[in-house]
DNA sequence: CTGCTTGCGTCAATGGTGTTGTCATAAGCG
DNA sequence: CGCTTATGACAACACCATTGACGCAAGCAG
């Protein structure tokens, strides 16, 4: 089929329990793959993994989803829901209401890396995205923003939130090994440069293991500083 | 092997030229590769097709890299490298450093978006790197900030141009047909939305197409405005 | 209760991936 | 000239996603 491929029906009748006993369904396999990747790290998803985990043969996770692309795409629309789930921007101040909204989202696609590397890149264009959406434009507007301010400086927090729960993702996604190993260039590679041709990485290397760790924290702030100058101004 | 493995030394001195008759070396098989990713999108990169694309066996590259991983974060540093090519901060104000050292990797990385996805958020350990960072790290001592808030500074100020340059490269890396209807949510679906359930982006309806484009020129401004005031305070 | 339809789990197979160990060969030094 | 050794080739291993054929059994029709 060359045709935008039909949705697989949700509604099914008839239940024919796995070997093993487990009655398979789209909400089950979803919920598996996110515990199998909150457990044992980001290449821990497979659909040889997610089989073994369900007590089924691989190939039968085919019957709910098209693809693994598709059945992380369902992954990450339960993120978008959970991230958001409980969010009442409108009972607190507007810098109040923007941390918290980074932070949900930030914290949510650190707990699912994996999913969530693939999520950032992608416009959902569902409900949960256009509450959000709504939102965020709604809390800029009450910083003092006019409409068209409000939107292109949405656009610029919300990008960055994105890019830094994108690469904070990524990073959680690698292999731990690859991860370690990244993390004690700081203390290793970076720090024994000679000063002579690195002067500040020399003046410096007793901070270098700050790079390790996620900005995400102080560059929210720092944004958050920059749009209440940029509104009062 | 628990500890860092030794570089494959880059002095070589025998040289046998495969059966094709292509002399391999470091930067044959990196040229390579990002010709590769380029052409053939982030998937086209694997031991067997470079093999295939150098007329070479695919174990070969294993006398030059450890791993596709090794060879990856090669590949991201001469990214690094061509970006700062011909870059001398100390000439300039910090803010205008600041702002042209963001820019600068912010266009290498669209200029090679297949690339870009994949090693944003990797640590390079490798020369252009080192000099990137201790290069990014003086322009924030010279904004006023003492060793350890440059340190601090720097790593929120470069991940966030990181994050925003993965997340742009990512979109161009989609298909064209995908990118287009991407853009198109933003005067369709979002636009069409009742007012009613979403009053903020029925009110903003006609400078939603700004959400479209880049919001990195405008976060870049955001963040310097930032980094001027929490210097200064 | 019988029998048919069909949803769906299983099996087997295809062709892709990174990586490693072994071997042969040729480059360049002594 | 011959020896050492760098290095490319080959084969094999273990994993991966995906597909098609097969057959069991669930649930409805009669």
């Amino acid at each position: 089929m060359t045709m935008t491929e039909g949705r697989i029906p949700v509604e099914r009748r008839r239940r024919k329990p796995t070997k093993s006993g487990v009655l398979l369904s789209e909400d089950v396999i979803v919920d598996c793959a996110l515990r199998l990747v909150g457990q044992h790290g980001g290449d821990a998803l497979s659909v040889r993994r997610l089989g073994a985990a369900l007590g089924c043969d691989p190939s039968a996770l085919y019957r709910y989803f098209h693809s693994t692309d598709d059945l992380l795409l369902a992954a990450s629309d339960r993120l978008i829901g959970e991230a958001m789930d409980g969010f009442h921007p409108e009972r607190m101040a507007w810098r109040d209401g923007l941390r918290e909204f980074g932070l949900r989202i930030h914290r949510e696609y650190r707990a699912h890396p994996r999913v969530a590397a693939l999520a950032a890149y992608r416009v959902t264009r569902r409900a949960h995205e256009f509450r959000a959406v709504d939102a965020g434009i709604g809390l800029l507007r009450r910083a003092g923003f006019g409409e068209e301010d409000a939107v292109r400086h949405y656009s610029a927090f919300v990008d960055t939130v994105l890019g830094h729960a994108a690469l904070d993702a990524a990073y959680l996604a690698l292999p731990a090994e690859r991860r370690e190993a990244d993390d004690r260039a700081w203390t290793g590679e970076y720090a024994n440069l000679s000063p002579q041709t690195h002067p500040q990485l020399g003046a410096a290397r007793e901070h270098l293991p700050l790079m390790a760790g996620s900005s995400f924290a102080v560059a929210l702030e720092l944004l958050l500083t920059a749009l209440e100058v940029a509104a009062s101004g």
